[in-house]
DNA sequence: TAACATGGATAGTGAAGGTATCCAATCGTG
DNA sequence: CACGATTGGATACCTTCACTATCCATGTTA
């Protein structure tokens, strides 16, 4: 197909689509001619995850580019494209001095008995929510948030769960990029809807 | 105290004070002279509120501040504030036309048995993760999602837990908003870093 | 009283995410 | 094969957002 045809199947308007390949999130099309190229199913796919991860998500462009790059680098070791790029979502800016909650993060992994990579960004991304969350004056110390852990084990292990039986590499990179961030708005919009139904339970019995 | 100091004290510059104030984030100080205005310590935590909400969570400033609103007009019903302007969170710019998931998510809430307003905007925000996810082929069907939304009712009990004691309605909303909002980065850094644990045992026994 | 701070207003900045316009080459239809 | 529409490619432009800088008249303080 041509970009035309693209843009009509994918809601994406051609001159986007152009911006996109600009920019290196989707690969250019086989050329034809000197001026002409076609596009296949595996473009028409990527433009919708990339709609996805950008709309639903809201990750920028540059941050879309790199989990995309990340996912065609690695696809074969799923456990490692597990929140690999994924961490620098919450914010595009690095910060680069190191959060004083660090060591105290580390202190927590080891204490659950998580083998996690040294350098995962979410390491950064829960000790600046624990330091942010302190000078505002809750506390959140190890014993508020064991338990919190401990049921995100079961999420992962319902997470994990979706994976098996994808043979293909490439399918279940894909899928594990899915359900790793197109999954947590619906997680979070459940726990709010969870959040007021308890609410209601406790102060209107 | 003056600008300068409340600027010196939270580490926020004097014009993006005045930017806050223009924009009605933060109330103006007790005026003093016909040029001159008093800040209190009210105004000095409000100040941190705001940048733990743009900057940790990455709000918009008109999220920021329709956030604010909310829990000014609903301290009291907790359970009111809880979720109420947040589902606004993952698009800023809101889709007039219904998602054709809706009517799914609204059969699951009743099967749930939750009890949740009929206009909570996390509805709107499951709905549109399940049609994403599901444009790219992935199922999250009921059954899938069942496990998932048993997992957020705990995790909802434990953070209703954390309001237990605070008799003070106004530090009860501000910790209801807190521990909803500020919370959401830390428990999906968590469920990444399980989820690479998970692997890691899955994978490599 | 003179240097400096303040509140208030207005204009400017830089990044992000597109959008619009041009152009020459090419395609497809008659 | 002629001719209008489409395409790829390049460049310039636009809008929004979150600040930031500058002015200025008034006020405070040493």
């Amino acid at each position: 197909m041509r970009v035309s045809e693209l843009s009509r199947r994918s809601g994406v308007s051609v001159t986007t689509i152009k911006y996109y390949l600009r920019e290196g999130l989707l690969a250019p099309g086989r050329q034809t001619s000197a001026t002409q190229a076609e596009y296949d199913d595996q473009h028409l796919r990527r433009l919708r995850l990339i709609r996805a991860l950008t709309g639903v998500r809201g990750l920028s462009v540059t941050t879309t580019r790199e989990v995309l790059d990340a996912l065609a680098a690695h696809t074969g070791d799923t456990h490692l494209l597990l929140g690999l790029t994924l961490g620098s979502v919450s914010l595009s800016g690095e910060s680069a001095e190191q959060d004083p909650a660090t060591g105290e993060v580390a202190a927590f992994v080891e204490e659950l008995g998580w083998q996690v990579h040294e350098s995962a960004p979410a390491r950064a991304t829960l000790a600046e929510a624990l330091t942010s969350l302190h000078s505002l004056g809750v506390p959140m110390d190890r014993h508020t948030l064991l338990p919190y852990a401990r049921l995100a084990e079961r999420i992962a292990v319902l997470d994990l769960d979706q994976l098996d039986g994808l043979t293909d590499p490439l399918a279940a990179a894909e899928r594990a990029l899915l359900l790793t961030v197109l999954l947590e708005p619906a997680l979070m919009a459940l726990r709010r809807m969870a959040q007021e139904n308890e609410s209601a339970r406790r102060h209107a019995p």
